[in-house]
DNA sequence: TTGCAAATTCCCACCCGCTGAGAAGATCAG
DNA sequence: CTGATCTTCTCAGCGGGTGGGAATTTGCAA
């Protein structure tokens, strides 16, 4: 359990973990504390709180007491999740939908509803997306995936919500129907559109997972054809799962 | 130039200076400029960056592209201005109180009203005022502060918008007087209060400035009794300042 | 006001582990 | 494929971080 080797180095290593702690804690507990929880001695602690206290990050709140400071707050104004997201992901995407020579996305659900965040076009035909707009959750992949993932009691929610509208012959309208389709996707890892948003538009999409190990976004692949790509599934799904594994270890 | 002894640990130090620049440029810059720009070798840049991504502090956003990582937006949602500003001046307005044996508070300007952030009684008659009410800018010490220190624009825009209703018979309503108390506090670095809100409530208070010398906050110190109390001022003003004084030296 | 308990700073010699140039390796764009 | 650039690795030397404990300060309560 102790530290290993690629782990940077120590001040810098400790500091950050103090830092982790003081905004986790949020200032309800006393530095003594949090530093023998990190076997950090006290006199060590209170340097690393020093170096931090002096770039903003952290203020005193009181005897012993340390919270976040204003110049972080500062700084996190321009930080919103979204952002951090698409940014990671980017890169990754990119090159997946390079290598498959296909349309790749990364979406959030927000409101019930798939909101696209990221689309790389890697060739083939134009897929009508953009990015930053909304899509049904009910019948894309993404949104498959993700209302897969949704807690049980929201999940159900949603379900029970409808109505679902039919776009394609193929899209699950039927609540019972697509109560069993997010229990299959949420087993098998993956979601599959097919044909269900608009004709010959076929996509795989994947969950990606935070660290700790919640979903908070999925990333598809996405492809224009008639039927009969069945069988680049297998290869398709291997691709993505590679990209999404990438993105994760990065965060 | 030269950093200074009491700078903490190097490593640390020049993680947080990395951590910094790179919340602040968002992923728009290549490490290579960031790093060349704090004086740091690439070599060790890319160490820092290692253990700060390890963290999820920080996330890769391409080649030689990093930007704000996931685990830092978890840890940052429950951190917000009003609550650094309140943790971080708590200790201090108590001490205040109790000093001088009257109420403190921290007040900010939302909505073009006064929230009050803090209340300390640390002695004296009570005042009516609550944590978290909102009252009149135009009429309380902070609230006058507070809109003494608005750009211009935005000063004159509340100043001529109106109305101000009389609560006691020294409220400043004349539009015309208001921009002269104004200007007279922007000048004086302080505000007074006398009577204006309720009968026999004397306030003085004093803007706060984050490390930008902005003004985010004032700290007032309120007296309930009757007249005559000028003499006191001086030295109320004093202490309320030193107290400004010695929370902006904390951020 | 005084006193206490806890927080905070200070000290310093030892020695650990950080440093950083450069080379080697990985990756990407075209 | 190839060049350009990012990224990781290596390593020996020495600068500076470490941390136990003492000294000092601080805040609170009686």
């Amino acid at each position: 359990m102790t530290q290993r080797d690629p782990a940077g180095p120590a001040p810098l290593q400790r500091g950050l973990q103090l830092f982790s702690a003081i905004l986790r804690d949020g200032a309800s507990r006393v530095l003594r504390e949090q530093a023998r929880e990190l076997d950090i001695p006290l006199s060590t602690a209170y340097r690393l709180v020093a170096a931090l206290c002096r770039d903003g990050l952290v203020a005193r709140a009181g005897r012993g007491f340390y919270g976040p400071g204003l110049e972080l707050a500062e700084l996190l104004r321009r930080v919103d999740r979204r952002a951090i997201l698409a940014a990671a992901t980017r890169p990754h995407l990119r090159r997946l939908a390079r290598r498959l020579r296909l349309t790749a996305h990364l979406g959030v659900l927000e409101d019930e509803m798939v909101t696209y965040l990221l689309k790389e076009q890697g060739g083939g035909p134009p897929v009508f997306t953009q990015v930053g707009c909304q899509l049904e959750a009910y019948c894309s992949a993404i949104g498959k995936v993700l209302l897969a993932h949704l807690p049980a009691a929201e999940r159900d929610r949603y379900v029970g919500a409808g109505p679902f509208v039919a776009l394609t012959p193929r899209t699950i309208t039927d609540p019972t129907l697509l109560h069993r389709e997010l229990t299959a996707v949420a087993e098998a890892g993956y979601a599959v559109d097919d044909e269900e948003v608009t004709e010959q538009l076929r996509c795989i999409a994947v969950p990606l997972h935070d660290r700790r190990h919640r979903v908070v976004a999925a990333i598809s692949a996405s492809r224009i054809e008639a039927g009969g790509g069945r069988t680049a599934d297998a290869m398709v799904l291997d691709a993505v799962r590679d990209c999404v594994e990438r993105i994760e270890r990065q965060l």
